[in-house]
DNA sequence: ACCCGTATCAAACATGTGTTTCATACGCGC
DNA sequence: GCGCGTATGAAACACATGTTTGATACGGGT
């Protein structure tokens, strides 16, 4: 009885699948193996015979959930256009992939877990998702702040922005308790997007291009 | 052979202390007591005997190191200081707080594990450390944004000023690889409240009293 | 019809780990 | 000196869980 999955699937796609969401929910090691093939729908042994291990399980998942997450939620930025409009777009495609409810909802979690308990994946989501995200961030960034991409100035700032952008993420349990009734609904995301964006102009306005490296 | 702990206190205590360092490292599912009690130099049913069980264990382990890293790292505001200063003095302390190696160095990893993987603890991790000073933050930002602490400005305000501290902990792993040699040194934390100051106080006046609630 | 690689299954295996047990030693009041 | 509550010790227990095994079914190519 899989829930989720589609069962038309093969196997190798449902334990992918099952296992994104019981990893995102439980962690790595509270996640059990029977958890995942029960929700696939698998037999115990699957994952043995496709992945051989539980630690190779996650890391395909964690890739395949990344690429997933990529193409699902890009961030295209129009080059052309003014610099805050760029970051404004940015902040916006970036809340919205990080904290949309919508399938696969768990790669930010995943995400998550693998800041606060790192994995041999760890280097490949950084190659792969958090560094390119990072240069397009950066780039924005040092053309508001007039410096360049490199210098302190553009780093502090892309981490302010960032940081604003994440911590609805990471405490979310805090949030929620602090005020109740909060969702992440698209509207609500939006009006967070575009605080953030309204905050971040003004203090990286206020920044400047003052100790720059080069 | 108890490593850190020192041996002339007591059993209890010293369970305590090596329990916070393996939590914090290992969080609570990949700590083993073994390896807590091996560290306290105490016997496997030295747990049980004081705590009754793992569970228990690192519940009073939390709560135990919250309060004494309240106490080490105080976030003492001069209520007759103006707005701006005392949103500076709070940045700096609660940096401190989070990002000191000092000892006990673990109770930023156990808050930021806690709000990945909640367990019973966290409500009182909430109320005890978190409400209090997100209430003494709302106050300043309120006073900046000549808005009530509860209003919508408010409270998006000092989620962009808390936001942009924590990043610098929760993700700690990836900024490590993007820019690698970055330590958190006294003179670093203090630069980086400098920025963060600066950068909140112009959000803050950008964001102004517009959408007020009460 | 037969073979063979692929895939699935139930059952068993090995082991790490939280917890318990029971014995022993210590310290102190009487 | 004696009993008793506190504290510590080594060993065993119970169980969850990752992994493996050997059997069985399926399906296409010859």
């Amino acid at each position: 009885m899989p829930a989720l999955p589609g069962d038309q699937s093969g196997t190798r796609e449902r334990l992918l699948d099952a296992a994104g969401q019981v990893f995102a929910d439980r962690g790595f090691a509270n996640a059990t193996v029977r958890e995942i093939c029960a929700l696939a729908g698998a037999n115990i042994a699957a994952v043995n015979y496709y992945f051989g291990d539980k630690q190779a399980l996650y890391s395909q998942v964690l890739q395949h959930t990344l690429e997933l997450a990529r193409t699902q939620y890009p961030i295209n930025i129009n080059p052309t256009a003014p610099a805050a409009e760029r970051l404004r777009d940015f902040i916006r495609a970036f809340l919205r992939r990080i904290l949309d409810q919508g399938r696969p909802a768990w790669h930010g979690r995943l995400m998550v877990r693998e800041m606060v308990e790192p994995t041999a994946a760890l280097d490949m989501m950084i190659e792969t998702t958090v560094r390119p995200t990072w240069q397009l961030l950066l780039g924005i960034i040092a053309e508001l702040t007039a410096t360049a991409p490199t210098s302190e100035s553009a780093k502090l700032g892309a981490m302010s922005v960032i940081g604003q952008c994440v911590m609805h993420k990471h405490c979310q349990p805090a949030i929620s308790k602090l005020y109740p009734s909060e969702k992440h609904h698209p509207e609500t995301v939006r009006m967070l997007a575009d605080h953030i964006t309204a905050f971040s102009l003004a203090g990286l306005k206020a920044i400047g291009p003052s100790p720059a490296n080069s």
